[in-house]
DNA sequence: GACCTGCTGCGGGATG
């Protein structure tokens, strides 16, 4: 429904020619396309939210369009393009009247999402012979199709954030935008809490400068903060007042259903994979026409791939595989074949949780945690993606306690709990880029453009300080760079500031956008295609000849070249998988309210649903080993083994806010008594593991758990590791300091990282103050330890009763964070040699019991895993519970 | 008994 308060006049029954229109065509629209439309033409902005597959953008098109035919009906018929004279006529063969001007913008998150909807847009235009063109800019805008644009720009545009950004940085931009009527944001909640999410509210700004009436709508699917998801889109200026929320009619209904593993006996109390639920997976595919197989990573997904072709090779010419790093002609390829209805199942990631639109696909499966209820409910949405269809999902576990996660995923699902997205705040490198790229359109004058950039949401709190820095900054690089040029972008020329010269123009346009990624290889056949892109650091350990997996075929690796790896097909079917270092998702807030409450259910002896049922008997042995957490209680096992003593805490905060909380912990413990510990997190809790006995009693917890001075521990955390110079190299890019490499010809990812961390020590040592290192900081704060979060879940253990219980042995909430603790991070305040000292003991005393292990694991024991430690791989035996996993060499 | 972890997205001149 429209929000409360929001009357207005809906527009004169005789001039509705959509609706003529739609009644010839016998579509009869939803009604809150009707209702979005009545909306726009009362000149109002606002958000649309509304499930996929409803006609979401129908809803504002049909309002322009509406709004286009109602002026051509005002116009006399033969009305002539602006500047042709009548009299010029005589005699001599009238010119065609011109096309429209610009008109409608439209922004979207994904290239392959602009391409559909120019496509879609045009229908009506079409059949109703309107004068329009639709045109399409993103970076694959041919050079032809620039210059037309440039010469005379399309009725409607459909662009990208970034490119709304180049089209800004021209030197006719507001000419080009002087006719804009409405900007349309598809997929807003998409680009809603990222930088990509700024840049558009910075871009609208402009447009709003030039064009004060300019009508913003926002398109967007189910989110926990619809409403501030419309503010942050319509800002805080004038253009903002009275924006509207429309709802869809009928929410999506959605079935989640849990594929039980047949047996518990043996099902995994820890691992990601699934591969043990492999059969019932191809038995699922089988019976259905078309699957979407989403993984959680892309080696995942090249694993599944691998073993579902195992398993059905006759399905070789109908299964494909799906993820970022894989060439975009090869995904195209897949999203065609899918589009049309001739693939079997395609395996992939979150790659296509967006995009494409999927019609022909009739099943859709979830390997492993679904991490959100959003994300659940969107993977979901890939099938019956029709207006009233069901929408289903089967869900397969790859571990005892995912069933858990999904019982609690549905409960949340059925009680729209929905994560919201929150918008992000002041990101100044973003903010250092815009202002260069308006300077290189036009000379900017600082005052008017503060009052503008502070109209958008990110910027509405923006200091007069702030800005001043930001400006210096781009002037002359802040006070430790300003004697070296290249850091100075602009010049001030009577009060106005300029781009120093063309090649920092030339240079600022290739540096447009937010989206930073890590350095990586191209994968490509010695003769043949380039199949994608895999991290330096695996190929770094190949050698020629070595087998891998990559792109659903295995390589043999050739030989590596101006970074490509240069490969060719083995006849082997074995090889590893490569695996990339990618973002870690943590369990949403939502989910893990939701697994905490499934557990309260579960210690009061409730088993609800078949999930909980199956994983009873497992449940049923960590109460008996340890305890079930009720509601309101925080768990905390100890144990002393041999390597030192243990705590595990289970806050089911997810993977981030647990490590945040592990680290903050540790740092206090490390303060009371200097001392090394190791810390280990997961979604569900962490653990503490160090060589002295913690010797803590409840009280002792609660203090540790204290939210006194959380801000200064937290700082000091991060001060002490390398997070805020890492997050500094993506702060860097954005704000210009770095240049990635001309475009075909990328500067070496470690020059990449080696003058960002040296502009960080250089900033650190002169120029202390710098607002880009307040901003890393925050954002390791805000992003990676989810402060807010973190908060939260201190809050709680305070309300909450401790639960201690000394454990025997590891119990199976406490065993998948052994597992994980080869990915280790350390935290320490003790001398650095006398810890390594004692890991000198430590490894001669593991290298020794070992041999023995290995002849027994000879014998017929367990197989060793490999670990890499200090980049040389080390056989781990894993053979031995409850202590930990002993060194081989 | 348990173990190969970690997503996505964009963009980058100018003539005859």
């Amino acid at each position: 429904m429209i929000s409360a308060g929001e009357n207005f006049e809906p527009p004169s029954a005789e001039t509705w020619h959509i609706d003529r229109w739609l009644d010839q065509r016998g579509w009869s629209p939803f009604d809150f396309q009707r209702r979005t439309w009545e909306a726009y033409l009362a000149g109002r902005s606002g958000l649309v939210h509304a499930a996929t597959g409803t006609g979401k953008s129908y809803s504002v098109w049909l309002g322009i369009v509406e709004e286009g035919l109602r002026e051509r009906a005002d116009r006399p018929a033969d009305s002539l393009a602006p500047g042709l004279s009548r009299a010029s006529g005589n005699g001599r063969k009238r010119k065609p009247p011109e096309a429209e001007p610009l008109r409608a913008l439209w922004i979207t998150p994904m290239r392959a999402l602009a391409n559909d909807l120019v496509v879609s847009l045009r229908r009506p235009i079409e059949e109703l012979e309107l004068n329009w063109e639709i045109g399409l800019r993103t970076g694959d805008a041919s050079a032809a199709e620039r210059r037309r644009q440039r010469k005379r720009m399309p009725t409607a545009l459909v662009t990208t954030p970034e490119s709304l950004s180049l089209l800004l940085s021209y030197p006719d931009a507001r000419e080009m935008f002087r006719d804009l009527r409405a900007v349309v944001v598809d997929e807003w909640h998409e680009l809603l809490g990222t930088k990509r999410g700024v840049q558009t509210e910075l871009g609208l700004a402009r447009l709003r400068m030039w064009n004060p009436a300019l009508r913003t709508w926002g398109l967007s699917a189910t989110l926990g903060n619809l409403e501030e998801a419309r503010d942050t889109l319509l800002g805080v200026g004038p253009a903002a007042a009275g924006g509207v929320l429309i709802h869809g009619t009928t929410p999506k209904q959605t079935e989640v259903v849990t594929l039980l593993p047949e047996t518990m006996e043996r099902f995994p109390w820890a691992g990601h994979l699934g591969k043990r639920m492999l059969k019932q997976v191809v038995d699922a595919v089988a019976a259905a026409k078309s699957t979407l197989v989403f993984t959680n990573t892309r080696s995942q997904a090249e694993i599944w791939f691998r073993e579902i072709l195992h398993a059905r090779p006759d399905w070789a010419a109908e299964i494909a595989l799906h993820h970022g790093s894989l060439d975009r002609g090869l995904r195209e390829y897949v999203e065609g074949r899918t589009r049309g209805g001739t693939m079997k199942c395609v395996v992939c990631t979150s790659s296509l949780d967006l995009g494409v639109d999927f019609s022909p696909v009739d099943q859709v499966i979830q390997i492993g945690s679904p991490k959100g209820i959003a994300r659940l409910l969107q993977r979901a949405g890939r099938s019956g993606h029709r207006p009233g269809a069901v929408s289903k999902i089967l869900c397969v576990p790859t571990h005892a306690f995912e069933l858990v996660e999904y019982a609690a995923a549905r409960d949340a699902a059925a009680a729209r709990r929905i994560e919201g997205r929150r918008p992000l705040e002041k990101p100044l490198d973003l903010l250092a880029q815009h202002v260069v790229t308006l300077a290189v359109s036009d000379p900017v004058l600082p005052a008017p453009l503060y009052d503008e950039v502070r109209t958008t949401h990110a910027f509405r709190n923006l200091t007069p300080d702030e800005w001043r820095w930001t400006l210096d900054f781009v002037e002359r690089g802040g006070p430790a760079l300003h004697a070296y040029p290249q850091y100075s972008k602009l010049v001030q020329v009577e009060g106005r500031y300029v781009v120093r010269s063309p090649q920092t123009e030339r240079l600022h346009r290739m540096t447009i956008g937010t989206i930073t990624s890590d350095a990586s290889v191209a994968v490509q056949y010695v003769k043949g295609p380039r199949l994608g892109t895999i991290e330096e650091s695996f190929i770094a350990r190949l050698k020629p000849g070595d087998r891998f997996v990559f792109a659903g075929r295995t390589l043999e690796f050739v030989r590596c070249r101006d970074l490509k790896a240069y490969v060719r097909k083995s006849k082997k079917t074995s090889g590893t998988v490569p695996r990339w270092e990618g973002g870690r998702l943590p369990l949403s807030g939502e989910l893990s309210d939701a697994v905490r409450a499934k557990l309260g259910e579960i210690a009061d002896g409730r088993f609800v649903g078949p999930e909980t049922e199956q994983a009873r008997s497992i449940l049923e042995l960590q109460a008996e080993w340890s305890r079930v957490p009720h509601a309101g209680e925080l768990l905390i096992e100890t144990a002393h083994v041999q390597r030192g003593y243990q705590a595990f805490v289970y806050p089911f905060e997810g993977y981030l806010v647990n490590e945040g909380l592990a680290t903050l912990l540790a740092h206090r413990l490390a303060a009371r008594s200097p001392r090394s510990i190791t810390i280990t997190a997961n979604d569900y809790g962490f653990e503490l593991l160090s060589p002295q006995p913690f010797d803590l009693k409840s009280v002792d917890w609660q203090a540790l758990l204290t939210t006194d001075n959380l801000l200064e521990d937290l700082t000091a955390c991060v001060n002490a590791t390398e997070m805020a110079r890492r997050r500094f190299r993506d702060i860097a890019r954005v704000a210009g300091l770095i240049f990635s490499g001309y475009p075909g010809a990328p500067t070496a990812a470690r020059q990449l990282q080696a003058s960002s961390g040296l502009i960080f020590d250089v900033f650190r040592e002169y120029d202390p103050t710098n607002l880009l290192l307040d901003q890393a900081r925050r954002e390791v704060l805000e992003q990676q330890l989810e402060v807010t979060r973190l908060r939260e879940a201190l809050e709680r253990a305070k309300a909450n009763h401790l639960v201690l219980r000394e454990v025997p042995r590891l119990t199976p909430l406490a065993f998948p964070l052994w597992a994980a603790r080869i990915q280790k991070s350390q935290v320490s305040s003790e001398q650095w040699s006398k810890r390594v000292a004692r890991m000198v003991v430590q490894l001669e005393h593991a290298a020794e019991t070992t041999t023995k292990r290995r002849r027994r694991a000879e014998a017929g024991g367990a197989r060793p895993a490999a670990i890499e430690i200090a980049g040389e791989e080390i056989a781990v035996e894993l053979t031995e519970i409850p202590e930990v996993a002993h060194v081989a060499t």
